[in-house]
DNA sequence: GCCGTTTTCGGCCCGACTGTTTTCAGTCG
């Protein structure tokens, strides 16, 4: 069910790793590197690309179109299969531990014989990595922090995996003869950012052709339990997936029980029995009589314990069953509401896709703005200049003039700003004149995340002091299972955009969403406004933003919290930020 | 291995930080 694109461009990935962990021309690896990544957010599909129509995908050349192909014809590569020989899986595995490239990996390998992550955490602690040149005690410290990093996200996937995986198989089954129904459940439907396993639910009265089926998908290696209500396999990207099949009756009772949370069921439950009944998967039944009540749909079931249906994003016992009770539970904002996304990247910099794809694609999805903020020169890998961005600008105004008039809801404005870097002092690229002539700009962390509590709290706050600020970019920096999040003073971060009229941003990229619920909750409660954005380097990147919208829901965002489901209007007002008290 | 108002070779993202060194290699964004 994966796209061959992403395929291709893991196979691209691992070699550019193979080629740098055995010491190979590191030029030639950053092209392989570069290459899977464009070839991953390529917007055709590459199994349907002839050796010329491959060569025009930047970056790639006859070499890597021709492997492609071979790779699609026969599903390997002899060059990677020579490199995968040389080096085992484990030891690429290493160069995922923070801190530890290939050059060390290589060392390890070489000189240890370590080729999983477990023996070199054995190794460590038997201090067999003190003799070796170039690893000291910090370095062991790095590394067994690294491992911890990596151990804290464990074996759950991002989101987007989780959800290619999950509709893949619900479109399979719901083809199913005698199959009703079909969903995932559990906290995939929640949202939540990382996923341990999943779980689709199926409602048919005859479950044995629906088993069959799901055992014999194509992805499957394994099938770890077989029952005649739930079966259980593992795919080929190591997930687990159960399913379960219900009686088409009990199917809003079961959707509502294994959707969750556990917290949010024994509230729902404990609401039930104080009413005489009982609440399962099957059904709300009658305590006494064992009669049952109602199990058709969600709605249902939450009507017959005084509650309206709430959305699946809110039930985390985080006050959902309060407020449901008081009928005071947020109009949660919708992904048709988006009107435009304010943060995204072309060509000129690191993004894959010209100004001209993005702000098409953009128009494809309907927006009726878009901003286009390409990095500031101060993250000096991306060699922006003066006039490079005012060259752009003139691009994006000419374009603005043509979609001004185009796109589905009477025309799309486009707007021209800049992800600007907060330097240590909390300052940002250009003087103020110059950062004037934007329409927006988004001001994120990019360099030293190291800082001490104080000063990374200053620097934000700072940032957010600037007139020219109005959206401050992924604010805590993380990366999911790879970095945490800055240590800074959130809530004084959070009280200083709402005192200046600065938004912080929800980045839909499945890798940060940043900011994340919880933090989301704390900022709302300071009276700040947000704006999700995908911060999209490709085309294919813009729709992430249901990842976003999945997230601000789990922080109880209504569009009035959301300034880009605003009309172009209101937006501009905020983006004057005159502080609205 | 890709790319070229530099065209068939010679460049290729640049700077900072960290830890191990004693002048620099490795890693990261």
């Amino acid at each position: 069910m994966a796209r061959a694109n992403d395929e291709v461009a893991a196979l691209f990935a691992e070699y550019a790793d193979l080629i740098s962990i055995t010491g190979g021309d590191a030029f030639k690896a950053r092209v392989y590197e570069k290459a899977a990544r464009a070839i991953g957010g390529h917007h055709a599909d590459v199994s349907t690309l002839d050796v010329k129509g491959l060569q025009q995908i930047p970056g790639v050349g006859r070499s890597i179109a021709e492997k492609v192909t071979v790779y699609l014809r026969t599903g390997s590569v002899p060059a990677v299969e020579e490199l995968r020989a040389r080096i085992p899986a484990g030891v690429r595995r290493l160069t995922a531990v923070p801190t530890l490239g290939p050059k060390k990996a290589l060392v390890l390998y070489e000189e240890l014989g370590v080729s999983s992550i477990e023996e070199l955490t054995d190794a460590i602690h038997q201090e067999r990595l003190r003799d070796l040149k170039g690893f000291g005690p910090r370095t062991e410290e790095n590394i067994l922090h690294g491992i911890e990093l990596l151990r804290s996200s464990g074996d759950r996937v991002l989101i987007d995996a989780a959800t290619d995986v999950a509709e893949g198989i619900v479109a399979e089954l719901s083809r199913v003869e005698g199959c009703r129904k079909c969903a995932y459940a559990g906290s995939l439907r929640r949202g939540r950012e990382t996923i341990g396993d999943i779980d689709v639910l199926a409602a048919a009265s005859d479950s044995e052709p629906l088993m069959r089926a799901f055992t014999e998908l194509p992805d499957v290696t394994e099938v770890i339990a077989r029952g005649r209500t739930k079966t259980s396999v593992r795919t080929t990207k190591g997930l687990s997936v159960d399913l379960r099949v219900v009686p088409p009756d009990s199917w809003g009772a079961a959707l509502q029980y294994f959707t969750g949370s556990k917290s949010h069921n024994i509230r729902t439950r404990e609401r039930a029995v104080h009413q005489g009944l009982k609440l399962s998967e099957y059904g709300l039944f009658d305590a006494e009589s064992g009669e049952r009540v109602v199990s058709r749909t969600e709605e249902e079931v939450y009507a017959r314990l005084g509650l309206p249906w709430i959305a699946p994003a809110l039930r985390e016992d985080r006050g959902e069953i309060e407020a449901g009770l008081r009928d005071e539970l947020p109009e949660l904002v919708q992904e048709r509401d988006i009107r435009g996304d304010l943060h995204t990247h072309t060509d000129l910099t690191d993004g894959l896709a010209p100004l001209e794809e993005m702000a098409a694609a953009a128009a494809e999805r309907g927006y009726a703005y878009y901003a286009i903020t390409d990095h500031a020169p101060n993250l000096f890998m991306q060699r922006m200049t003066d006039e490079r961005i005012l060259a752009q600008r003139e691009r994006v105004r000419e374009l603005d003039g043509e979609y001004g008039r185009r796109g589905r809801r009477g025309g799309m404005r486009l707007l021209h700003g800049a992800e600007l870097n907060i330097d240590a002092e909390g300052a940002v690229d250009w003087p103020d004149d110059f950062l004037a002539g934007f329409d927006l700009c988004v001001a994120s962390v990019h360099s030293h995340f190291n800082q001490d509590r104080a000063a990374l709290t200053r620097r934000l706050v700072r940032a957010c002091e600037n007139p020219y600020v109005h959206i401050i970019g992924h604010p805590t920096t993380r990366l999911i299972g790879r970095r945490p999040g800055i240590d800074a003073d959130l809530d004084e971060v959070f009280a200083a955009c709402a005192r200046t009229g600065t938004a912080l941003e929800v980045n839909a990229h499945p890798d940060r969403l940043d900011l994340n619920d919880e933090h989301i909750l704390r900022a709302k409660r300071h009276g700040v406004k947000f704006a999700i954005d995908t911060d999209a380097h490709s085309v294919l990147h813009l729709a992430h933003m249901r990842f976003g919208v999945g997230t601000a829901q789990r922080g109880w965002l209504t569009g009035d919290d959301v300034i880009n489901t605003w009309s172009l209007t209101r937006l501009r007002r905020f983006l004057r930020k005159t502080p609205s008290s």
